[in-house]
DNA sequence: TGGTACATGTAACATGTTACATGATTAG
DNA sequence: CTAATCATGTAACATGTTACATGTACCA
């Protein structure tokens, strides 16, 4: 595949939990092929530069895959903002978490329909589908703690919602 | 405060969602004294730093709050992984799988007790219950996962969950 | 008096982002 | 013909990690 193709197919497959631009591809990849993990074919039209996996390349993947996933890392500006929201005004934060909660309906319902399409076809990877599934819980939760957030920030009603906590 | 306080106070308030390493604090607190955001004061005992903010920092803060927050970047090494499954031999899948699923119930239970402290003290900022609320439902969501995700590995019943899928 | 937690920092490196430059091919 | 998409890449910079060096104060 070409830098091009890999930035595509990734973002297809991983890009839910897995962000990437194609300037890191293309370094990547110029240092792969130096480091004999990747061989450069022909270039074809449009310049396209194609590389394919060399067999140290392979043995790189498999010590790769052999190794303990580390503990996930989220960096979610929204929650920062909503941690300093004592600084911004009331129908500002609201303006905010409403965009972004249209964000997050709209990945939920793009998962919806690719799990669809995955019910087509019984043959289909199965974790391709574990990790669509993940991303379907994510996006439910997310929108399930929006849909919360009002009755936090204001009175939070909590347990505690017998006592009437008007404004 | 010092470096160190605010590594500290970090950690326990955006820690969740917002890692840093102290090597990060310091280079920045350096950056922003020398550009006028912060004062340095007097050095306490054990050499401690303390810092001030400055009304140009002040400023600044507030220009930095008033940015829309981007999208969330996840990395999550896990689900790279559980997207390649088709390469880790299943023993091995299923025993990375638990350890992760046992660090998130971890993670569940101590958003749990802070989210009961918090409801001890009716006057405690409601944007920090917010936050720890997000975490509680993220964590929930992804127990959940890991719980369905035996089932959707091998056979995958999810609708059709009436013709017998045995191995 | 000895270990642990506190405290600061640097250096080297790895990773990720943004802006830019360049041009080919295709669809309308 | 022209705009959009495809395609490659570089450079500069920003951010994040790891390893290390150095020492202080507290408490058992």
């Amino acid at each position: 595949m070409t830098g091009w193709d890999l930035v595509e197919t990734a973002q297809q497959r991983i890009g839910g939990f897995w962000s990437l631009t194609s300037s890191q591809v293309y370094r990547e990849l110029a240092a792969m092929a130096k480091a004999g993990l990747i061989e450069a074919g022909l270039r074809g039209p449009r310049d396209r530069q194609p590389y394919a996996i060399t067999s140290s390349g392979r043995e790189a993947f498999e010590a790769w895959i052999e190794r303990e996933p580390g503990p996930e890392i989220i960096r979610f500006p929204l929650l920062l903002a909503v941690s300093f929201g004592r600084y911004i005004p009331k129908g500002k934060l609201a303006s905010i978490v409403a965009r972004h909660r249209a964000m997050h309906t709209a990945r939920l319902e793009h998962y919806v329909k690719e799990l669809a399409d995955f019910e087509g076809m019984p043959d289909a990877d199965p974790y391709s589908v574990a990790t669509l599934q993940f991303g379907l819980q994510y996006e439910r939760a997310a929108i399930a703690w929006f849909d919360g957030l009002p009755a936090i920030i204001r009175g939070r009603d909590k347990l505690s919602s017998a006592h009437k906590t008007k404004k």
